[in-house]
DNA sequence: AAAAACTTTTACATTTATTTGCATTTTTCT
DNA sequence: AGAAAAATGCAAATAAATGTAAAAGTTTTT
């Protein structure tokens, strides 16, 4: 049984903290943990709803349950905790695309991000990217780092706009791995965000072969700005849940997918 | 528990660092602190705030506690330490000569990064570096910030080569922050890595008025590179430590000495 | 299907904590 | 020593959390 607390008022943090580990051991009405907590109802409610806000728990008549799977950090995990393992097995596949000796760049997006995180043992790349969380990955590594100027975008944690440019024209790539947010067959290689679209075309532009790593909730959805058509795409890294239909379709414009 | 301060007063960073250990031992309301500490509540307030800044806790209402993974933000680590005092002295004068608004170039180096801390009240800056360190405390502020492309150079955290002449060759900046190894009269700004120096020299290059920031122990000593001759100087920051006969000598070559 | 018993929501009053502006002290720099 | 800057304390104004009670919505019982 958790301890009623002593005398001292406890903030609300440690609170909701005491209310989840009451519900774990089973006091799950809002009754029940109103004597645990000697606090009134409203409070109880209160704390339930923002612990329901973050995902914690679910609110039910009478009282609450735990949620199974308590999400962590909002900010940076909902993108690194979405859908991590195909992620992770997408970037497995991407790894092996890679030689030793290689010249490669690296978007942004948290797939890519997986990727980086797979290199450490490879010989010789030259690495180029835009991604300051890949950046940060790569630095302890033997690999020569090369980093695209331009303008800090701090919802993706990347370089873009024209200033990319600059750099990206100077140089020649060999394999280039791109994340996206969507990919049709009509609008191509889409994002959100206009400079971030230019970055990812130039990239494209100045490599030899083109990878784009996507899982396959990304496939069929459109976003706002297309980056590229789907025939400048070379190589599609997915998971299996593309349709064969969709495979066809991009075998015809010469787009080999990997699965 | 946590000894009660003897009657001595304590600097603030002690007193802060007592207030980090209070908490982890369960002292967590603002009151519980102020017994404590013998200090105020506003003290303890804006002790607070500062610890919250750090990354360290998170206040919540009523007190603060410890935040789970201190270490989880430094994306790029940090070493401090030598002459700290000079350092954030010169930081201050430096902070000083900015204004809201301008576009300023920070390069790297420990003198440089200790300035990027203090420019997060600053209005409308926009912010060229080459600093990764100097990037990554930059990221949560308001400003516009825009990296230089360039390689990576793992000693310094700093992008370096011709690439970033690339981006900053298209770029007009107001004012340049430069760091340096050395500083005399016959061979200027020193550095020991060519490609730094290049980098050194091209935002030199492209600024109105170039700031050097140097402890008076890099004054009088060489490096390997020249970057720039002392002409190319427009304001040079230091500390006490430079002799009066160095500022009439640079004086003469019209560098302008602030201590 | 209506009533009873219980739960949740909403609105408001009250308490408690935080912010802000200013005066005072202390420290730092000249 | 004297001026400037930073730190500290105080108190009024502001904001947040909590408790209370009535209204609205469930579920259970009859």
């Amino acid at each position: 049984m958790v301890r009623k607390g002593n005398s001292r008022k406890l903030l609300s943090t440690e609170r909701e903290a005491l209310i989840l580990r009451c519900i774990a051991e089973g006091i799950k009405t809002v009754g029940g943990l109103v004597e645990e907590l000697n606090v009134s109802e409203a409070t109880v409610r209160r704390d339930l709803e923002n612990l329901e806000q973050q995902g914690l728990l679910r609110r039910v008549h009478g009282g609450a349950e735990l949620v199974k799977n308590p999400k962590t950090e909002p900010v940076f995990a909902e993108k690194t905790g979405l859908r991590a393992d195909e992620k992770a097995r997408i970037a497995h596949l991407a790894e092996q695309c890679i030689n030793d000796g290689d010249t490669i760049f690296l978007d942004g997006g948290s797939t890519v991000l997986e990727l980086a995180r797979l290199l450490s043992d490879k010989k010789g790349l030259t690495i180029v990217t835009n991604s300051l969380m890949a950046a940060s990955e790569l630095m302890e590594t033997e690999c020569r780092l090369i980093i695209v100027g331009g303008e800090f975008r701090p919802l993706s944690r990347t370089l873009v706009g024209p200033l990319t440019g600059n750099t990206l024209k100077s140089l020649h790539i060999d394999k280039a791995f791109l994340g996206t947010m969507g990919l049709t067959l009509e609008q191509g290689l889409t994002t959100t965000d206009v400079n971030e679209a230019y970055t990812k075309h130039l990239a494209a532009e100045v490599s030899d072969e083109v990878y784009v790593l996507a899982d396959s909730s990304k496939i069929g959805t459109n976003q706002f700005v297309t980056c590229d058509p789907v025939s400048a795409i070379d190589y599609l890294i997915t998971d299996a849940g593309i349709s064969q239909d969709m495979i066809k379709q991009l075998k015809k414009e010469k787009v080999e997918v990997i699965v």
